[in-house]
RNA sequence: GGCCCCGUCGUCUAGCGGCCCAGGACUCUGGCUUCUCAAGCCAGCUACGAGGGUUCGAAUCCCUUCGGGGCUACCA
């Protein structure tokens, strides 16, 4: 019970990594932090057959982006070192080897026509599915007709009458009846290993302590405890087992491509912040006890307790998202914002070439900071101040741009053209008393043509300070052209 | 079908026998503020799945039931 705490993130990467395995991910972390233990960041990648390189990669760099940092993985390396599954290959056939020698395992020959027939005989006899145990005790006949049919056998483990009870620090303890535990496969035919042994093997091998995945494996678990008993880990030394409730999409069913989207790399791109993320995804299935939600990195480390994880599925709440995401945006100093959004207006193709371009950048982002949700919505809110080619809103154009705007622009024009002093102050006192007083309109009447003649929208940052930043020749420029239509 | 897990506002949750005719956050509704959109402030709606127990007392303990989910692979 002394030993050091030692966690593990091992996702097997099939595919971009998704919202669930990021809050496993960040649950193991925050746990490694919490305690001084070690966060071992392993692949998964025995099932070649779906795992790609590409998909590999793409998990080291989402799980650096978030900021979870690992002590022993791929790049870092460590004492266990290989961490990709793929590269201990070797090391999961000497432990195959060694069950069949002891009789924990043994050869199977059945195909899996044999399997699938069998399989569907006890469905209608209404038995538990499962392995049969036909070739627990082979003939040798049958062994040599197999052999002579050219038939590669799997290792499949002997799973022993009785039961496992195990604790789980989520749910208690949990029992499974052996019947319902069938011999499983160890080994694939062509010398593979499964998911079963290899974890079962590396968590030993890596002295995990704690397993905290997906509530989907708790079925699995009384399997990998047969192979730790197989590796004659003595009990007490087994990981503890935590197994997560689910992340679900909206309508109640797994989260999926289908409903909301669940890659992690999607709400990368569309300007949300990688703390809002680990923050939001923190608070789906734990809570620190009190009110507080508003939790930075730091503090996760220093409050996270398996104890406090729940243990009933979530349902993924992008608005809760992006209201987090809209308080850590405007918590950022403006620096920061600056920086973060970057990116985004160099994919929304407006190019801050110049040092003029970048301070006006600059002036720009503490008009928007604390309207925006997310940092892609950035570029729409200032193109009008960087674009050559200006064009108004169509939509905007249309309702905003009436005949009875006219005179309000003519009016705005005048007004500006005769500052002489480019002030905010100036710009604002100069249109009041044009448009509100000189024409009697109402704020919201008069200035929204103004707006959109000079933004081009009709939502955008304050007018005043708008055109401010667009400088008088612009904004003279574009008040006229709206006039001419 | 079998085995296993889960069940508090629309959503995420607090609650671990009396502090709860249930608290917070997001959403939603109304209002204030206001040059748009936000932000901010105020107010409001809405929950212990159901039925039995145990107890002086239950959201909290037990049982049943209903509902949801997972597993049942030479996937993980």
């Amino acid at each position: 019970m002394s030993r050091p705490v030692r966690v593990r993130f091992a996702p097997s990467p099939t595919g971009d990594l998704h919202v669930g395995n990021i809050r496993t991910a960040l649950y193991d972390w925050a746990y490694a932090r919490h305690t001084g233990g070690k966060f071992v960041f392993r692949i998964e990648d025995t099932d070649r057959e779906r795992v790609t390189d590409e998909y590999i990669n793409a998990a080291i760099d989402t799980l650096k982006w978030l900021g979870l940092q690992w002590d022993e993985g791929p790049e870092v390396g460590g004492p266990s070192a290989p961490y990709l599954q793929s590269q201990r290959l070797d090391i999961y056939a000497d432990w195959a080897a060694k069950f069949l020698a002891a009789g924990d395992a043994y050869h199977c020959y059945c195909n899996p026509e044999e399997l699938e027939a069998s399989r569907e005989a006890q469905k209608k006899a209404n038995i538990a599915p499962g392995y049969d145990g036909k070739c627990r005790a082979i003939s040798a006949d049958d062994l040599t007709r197999y052999q002579s049919e050219g038939r590669k056998p799997v290792v499949r483990m002997r799973m022993p009458d009785g039961s496992t009870t195990f604790y789980d620090a989520i749910r208690g303890d949990v029992t499974f009846d052996h019947n319902f535990v069938p011999d499983f496969v160890l080994v694939r035919g062509d010398g593979s290993p499964l998911y079963t042994l290899a974890v079962a093997v590396d968590d030993v091998m890596m002295q995990i302590t704690h397993v905290l995945r997906g509530e989907d494996l708790l079925s699995s678990t009384p399997r990998q405890i047969r192979v730790y008993q197989a590796m004659a880990v003595k009990p007490e030394d087994y990981p503890i087992f935590a197994h997560l409730p689910f992340v679900m999409g909206q309508d109640n069913a797994k989260l999926s491509k289908r409903n909301g989207e669940v890659s992690i790399a999607w709400y990368r791109e569309r300007g949300f912040l990688p703390e809002a993320i680990c923050n939001y995804l923190a608070l789906l299935g734990w809570s620190p006890g009190d009110d507080k939600e508003n939790i930075s990195m730091q503090e996760m480390t220093e409050l996270f307790t398996i104890e406090r994880v729940g243990k009933n599925p979530a349902r993924f709440d992008m608005k809760k998202l992006e209201a987090i995401n809209g308080d850590k945006i405007r918590a950022l100093p403006v620096e920061e914002v600056i920086k973060r959004a970057l990116p985004f207006m160099e994919s929304a193709g407006i190019a801050l070439t110049g040092e003029q371009a970048e301070a006006l950048f600059a002036r720009a982002i503490p008009l928007i900071h604390e309207r925006i949700v997310t940092l892609a919505e950035i570029p729409d809110y200032v193109r009008f101040l960087f674009t050559e080619k200006f064009a108004i809103d169509p939509e905007a154009k249309e309702k905003a741009l009436t005949a009875d705007s006219l005179p309000i622009l003519a009016a705005a024009e005048v007004a500006i053209s005769a500052i002489t002093e480019w002030k905010l102050e100036a710009i604002e006192t100069a249109l009041r008393s044009a448009l509100i007083e000189g024409l009697a309109l109402k704020p919201k009447n008069a200035f929204t043509p103004v707006r959109v003649a000079v933004t081009g929208a009709r939502v955008s940052p304050p007018l005043f300070e708008s055109i401010e930043l667009l400088g008088k020749e612009r904004t003279l420029e574009r008040l006229k052209a709206a006039q001419t239509g």
